[in-house]
DNA sequence: ACGGCTGATACT
DNA sequence: TAGTATCAG
């Protein structure tokens, strides 16, 4: 057996890891086609990593009992309530767990079993569940946690840290003696392996601390375990709520140590702990197999513990299941897990969704009409608390839902999720949720019986509205424009800052409108997709194909989102606070300009534009969008592409409007949330012909760094894409000499739409803004660069 | 077709 | 890309 191997010597071992040679597996077993998601192997960073997975206990009772003190110590269980047979529960206390209280349980039965159990509503808003009191409680423990190490928010109530760097350090200078309590709370801890030979489990987790010759890993991860007792302390005496972690070397094993002993106590996977471990382990325990995937390995390779998949060779199981996922069963097989901590502290996505089972089920369009605007209004709340609280903004709008077929057909179609760029504003994401539902309706219905329209046989059991693709905004210290500055800068912005280079990314390829065109010109991303070798992203910004999606091709959708209408500008949104669209831009009206200016642009672009097929988008792109339609995306994320142009095309944009651009810019970047409003929307409205114009160079705006192959920095990949980084060079080099409030032409403030404009005029006397963040606290500060003039 | 709701991720 | 699927809790 295997594990005779393990337990002498270790031939070769590789950050938890137990590399053995497997034994041929001859058996056949049918083609493995159906799953989509399959985990996927990652490399693995350093060699003795210290990670914690921490996990809250029955958190939605928890937080219950904390609102509601009479509760605790009495077996609780909170349910979501239906009204049949008592709701369902979706979280169960320990008081109640002994009494053999399930998840899942209806509240009825959970009553029978456990006479005495407090069963408490999940609140209810606009007719749906409403989890904001647990995802706020969620935020407060991740607060806590995120101050020792890298973080990643990992669910609603889980959290992965990673504390290989904390743990070093506090090895290497000998661990200073904590608190007695932190020690006391670590000595609880479970050291997986470990042998109590008589002493008691304490003594022996003391001396396993406290053992000088020990592996260094093994220290490592008593440090970690000395600082995941702390953390917890911290959360319990700070929340009042308890959890219980896990500590090893890498995510899965953390996840799974976390689990092992609950509640509210820890548990350590040393190195050599891990085989046992994992020998006689549950296939479907471990994460990512519960599902099908596991089903598979235990139906077709008759694998039940993760000690039977060793046996496999990693080329066997590719053949089966891929190369990604072969490699990654064959690791996860010797406890080698490479992902990474993430390093987020905030969701990707906010979603509200409701079911309607059975009976419930929807079958007039009013009825979905209404349902869709309750959760569009949900959506919308969380939309602008996330704006306001963290300075995100999210850029697309998804709507899912699930039908049922009343009439005839088997065929159980799935009707079709839609998308679209999302705009801020109770009513427009309605209006646009209420468009993607059509939109999906028709192809769900269109596809088999174009008659069942009129008979409207079908019913909707399920609606979502999700928005996704968020974005940080900048913030004054962290500005997206200092990054781009200086690529090396540690980020010190508040929460997302390791994500701004690949969220830029998407934001600025994010299917808005206005000309994707320019963003290249300073994208430094692109190199980063090029070295990704990725053949379908090789030109992110543009759409290789060239297709318009479905939805465009929608006459409404077109008409909808790729122009604003004017008469959306309405009393609704600005009486929520939240007003569309600004986008600085300078519209060429004037066919002529616009053609010279593409022209001058394919030459710039030249290198850039790899493929016939880009050169045609860019071309098409050019017809349908006005050249100098300029979407506010640039000015937040990149004045320095007006620039650009400006300087190797000389006469196309005064000055003025330039100036205008980068101070609104700069107030963006201040944090400013009237601006920040504005920039929520992909929307644009246009400067009108600029009144005189005048080169760039004739307002000595730059004196340098205005040529097109200005690039010392080098290129990821030193090929044909170097020019793209002209604009970040340029941007390094601050080719924007600094300006006075007083040189910005006043008149040219008018050409702002009203709402905008008062707030840029009124910015003009910061020190009346309450508004404004301090730094920044006069015009002449914004424009001038700290390093130079 | 009652385990509801929410979120992440991989693949195409 | 947008859309589909799978997984998790």
């Amino acid at each position: 057996m295997f594990s005779s191997i393990f337990q002498n010597s270790i031939p070769n071992v590789v950050e938890g890891v137990v590399v053995v040679e497997g034994k041929e597996e001859e058996r056949r077993v049918e083609d493995w086609g159906e799953i989509e998601k399959m985990p996927v192997a990652r490399p693995e960073s350093s060699d003795s990593r210290v990670i914690a997975h921490i996990d809250m206990d029955c958190f939605y009772v928890q937080v219950e009992q904390r609102k509601q003190p009479t509760l605790r110590g009495h077996p609780t269980a909170v349910v979501q309530y239906n009204s049949w047979k008592g709701g369902g529960l979706i979280a169960v206390g320990y008081e109640a767990r002994k009494y053999g209280v399930k998840r899942s349980m209806r509240g009825d039965e959970a009553k029978k079993v456990c006479p005495d159990i407090q069963l408490v509503q999940v609140p209810v808003a606009r007719g749906k569940a409403d989890l904001t009191v647990y995802r706020d409680a969620g935020s407060e423990v991740v607060s806590i946690l995120s101050r020792k190490g890298r973080c990643e928010r990992a669910s609603i109530d889980e959290v992965y840290l990673d504390l290989t760097e904390v743990a070093e350090t506090m090895l290497a200078e000998n661990p200073p003696e904590r608190l007695e309590t932190i020690c006391e709370e670590a000595f609880k801890s479970h050291v997986l392996g470990l042998h109590l030979d008589g002493s008691s489990n304490q003594d022996s987790v003391k001396k396993w601390f406290y053992m000088s010759d020990a592996d260094r890993r093994d220290k490592l991860l008593a440090c970690g375990a000395l600082i995941v007792a702390e953390l917890r302390l911290e959360v319990l005496k700070e929340t009042e709520y308890t959890c219980s972690a896990g500590i090893a070397h890498n995510k899965m094993l953390a996840k799974l140590a976390s689990g092992m002993n609950k509640p509210a106590q820890q548990t350590i996977v040393p190195l050599s702990s891990v085989s046992t471990l994992l020998e006689s382990l549950p296939i479907k325990k471990m994460k990512q197999l519960g599902g099908k995937l596991g089903n598979s390995l235990q139906a077709d390779l008759c694998v039940d513990t993760v000690g039977d998949l060793l046996q496999f060779s990693e080329d066997k199981l590719q053949e089966r299941y891929g190369i990604n996922t072969g490699t990654w069963l064959w690791n996860i097989a010797r406890g080698i897990c490479g992902e990474e901590v993430e390093g987020r502290l905030l969701p990707k996505s906010h979603g509200s969704g409701k079911t309607f089972p059975g009976r419930q089920a929807l079958k007039t369009i009013s009825s979905v009409q209404k349902w869709i605007y309750e959760l569009c209004e949900e959506l919308s709340e969380r939309l602008v608390r996330d704006l306001e609280q963290n300075k995100r903004i999210a850029h697309t709008l998804t709507l899912h839902a699930s039908a049922h077929k009343l009439n005839d057909s088997e065929s159980l179609k799935k009707f079709p999720s839609k998308s679209c760029p999302l705009r801020y504003g109770i009513a427009k994401i309605q209006e646009d949720a209420l468009n993607l539902f059509h939109a999906g309706l028709r192809e769900y219905i269109g596809i088999h019986h174009a008659k069942m329209k009129q008979h409207n046989e079908w019913a909707i059991t399920g609606l979502s509205v999700s928005a996704s693709k968020i974005v940080a905004t900048p913030s004054g210290t962290h500005s997206i424009t200092k990054y781009f500055g200086n690529k090396n800068q540690t980020s010190s912005s508040a929460l997302e800052s390791n994500d701004i280079h690949t969220q830029d990314a998407a934001y600025l390829s994010s299917s808005g409108i206005g000309s994707s065109v320019e963003l290249h010109l300073s994208e430094p991303q692109i190199a980063n997709y090029e070295d990704e070798a990725s053949d379908k992203h090789d030109m992110p910004c543009f759409n290789p194909d060239g297709d318009e999606t479905e939805v465009c091709k929608d006459s409404v959708f077109t008409t909808k989102f790729a122009e604003q209408d004017p008469t959306l500008f309405g009393m609704k949104e600005q009486s929520n606070g939240i007003t569309e669209e600004i986008s600085l831009s300078c519209s060429g009206s004037e066919k002529g300009l616009a053609s010279k200016v593409t022209q001058s642009k394919m030459d710039f672009l030249g290198p850039v534009l790899k493929s016939e097929k880009q050169k045609r988008k860019f071309e098409k792109e050019k017809v349908t969008h006005s050249l100098f339609h300029y979407g506010l995306k640039i000015v937040i994320c990149d004045i320095s592409a007006l620039s650009i142009l400006s300087g190797s095309i000389s006469c196309l944009i005064d000055i003025d409007h330039l100036m205008l651009a980068k101070y609104v810019h700069q107030l963006f970047c201040q944090g400013n949330s009237s601006i920040l409003k504005y920039f929520a929307s992909g929307n644009s409205c246009s400067f009108p012909e600029p009144r005189h114009v005048k080169t760039f160079q004739e307002r000595g705006a730059s004196s340098s760094g205005m040529s097109v192959q200005g690039n010392q920095q080098q290129p990821m990949s030193g090929t044909t894409l170097s020019t793209c980084n002209l604009g970040q060079d340029d941007l390094r080099s601050d080719t924007w000499r600094s300006y006075k409030s007083d040189e910005i032409d006043p008149s040219v403030l008018k050409e702002l739409p009203p709402e905008i404009q008062a707030e840029v005029r009124a910015s003009f006397q910061p020190q009346k803004r309450a508004n404004i963040v301090k730094r920044g606290s006069s015009i002449d500060h914004y424009f001038s660069p700290t390093a130079n003039s």
